[in-house]
DNA sequence: TATTTACGGGACTCATTTGGTCCTGTATCC
DNA sequence: GGATACAGGACCAAATGAGTCCCGTAAATA
């Protein structure tokens, strides 16, 4: 139905929650500063299933969105800074390269592949989607001003300030 | 996988088939002249098996986007013209309103609603995807030149003509 | 060094969804 | 009345998803 898994729901509240514990004062936390929290916190903050979100830090980790730290005093930290973690890439870190049908993820061409009509196009949706989910940072997510600036309505706005937007929009240069 | 079922694939191959079959010359086909195409004949040009098209045809025919005629001559015809047929309608008709998490659907209020501190960007990120998909129609994606002047790397051109379109939203709700 | 804590990497189960087929009924044309 | 073609389901196997659990290893501490 078009939707994202529940894995990935949970990793972006998680990563939320990391994001927001996340001290300003102390930038470079995450390399050498010990881990911000353990999964058992975590899991108790966001208020979900250890095991689940036990496996969901794992996901994150292995593919680089956070870092771990064994031992008694171990626990998780994000890797980057919320500014640089775009919403397309927590989502490719969850479930894999995002494509919404089979011919748009690049490999394994289908058998219609000659006489499709429609191949392209898909490959046009796929590339707007990713860049309209490119363009909202971890940030953002975090940031209570953002969802304010953004009223159900504003979808043309929203449209709007997409193009203008030099295509990375890093910082806090919302869409 | 954060990808559309197979269900919506087949679909649009099926519409941009009865779009492209459509006579150009022949405007007012839909309701008094006779139909486009039958299943049998669909399945074949798709290159699909013939029950899942005819299962596909009459998912899209009770959503309304399809009409159909029963009896000899009967078949299917786009109940509209193919430049008011939006990719999220088709997406919409084929698999129900789109929703990205679980609490973006509107309702079922999830029971973190309360804790839950990314409800209102999910929202955000839900109504860019669906600008982006009502912004391109049946017509664009069977239209040769659409898809070449969309290169891979022209994501923000892309973007650019996205918001410049006055947001093709006809009729339906999907917005 | 032994113990405790906490991550790493799986396997595993159960329920749901998908993809696909098939059958019966009804409307239409000849 | 017979042939054609849509309407609406039921049905089933396979795949996927959600969630749990276990065992191994690394790190800190007493």
């Amino acid at each position: 139905m078009f939707r994202l898994s529940r894995v990935t729901d949970y990793g972006i509240v998680i990563l939320a929650e990391l994001a927001r514990h996340r001290p300003e004062d102390e930038p470079a936390e995450s390399i050498s500063g010990t881990p911000s929290l353990n999964a058992r916190e975590l899991a108790e903050r966001a208020d979900l299933p250890l095991p689940m979100v036990s496996k969901v830090l794992k996901t994150l980790t292995r593919a680089g969105v956070l870092e771990s730290q064994r031992g008694t005093k171990g626990g998780y930290s994000l890797a980057r800074d919320p500014e640089e973690l775009t919403v397309s890439a927590m989502i490719a870190a969850l479930e894999g390269p995002l494509a919404l049908t089979q011919c748009s993820d690049g490999e394994a061409a289908c058998d219609l592949e000659a006489t499709c009509a429609v191949k392209s196009p898909w490959l046009i949706i796929n590339r707007v989607v990713q860049n309209s989910l490119a363009s909202i940072t971890l940030a953002d997510l975090t940031n209570p001003g953002f969802a304010a600036q953004h009223t159900p309505l504003a979808g043309l706005a929203q449209l709007q300030t997409l193009a203008d937007a030099p295509a990375k929009t890093t910082s806090d240069e919302v869409l």
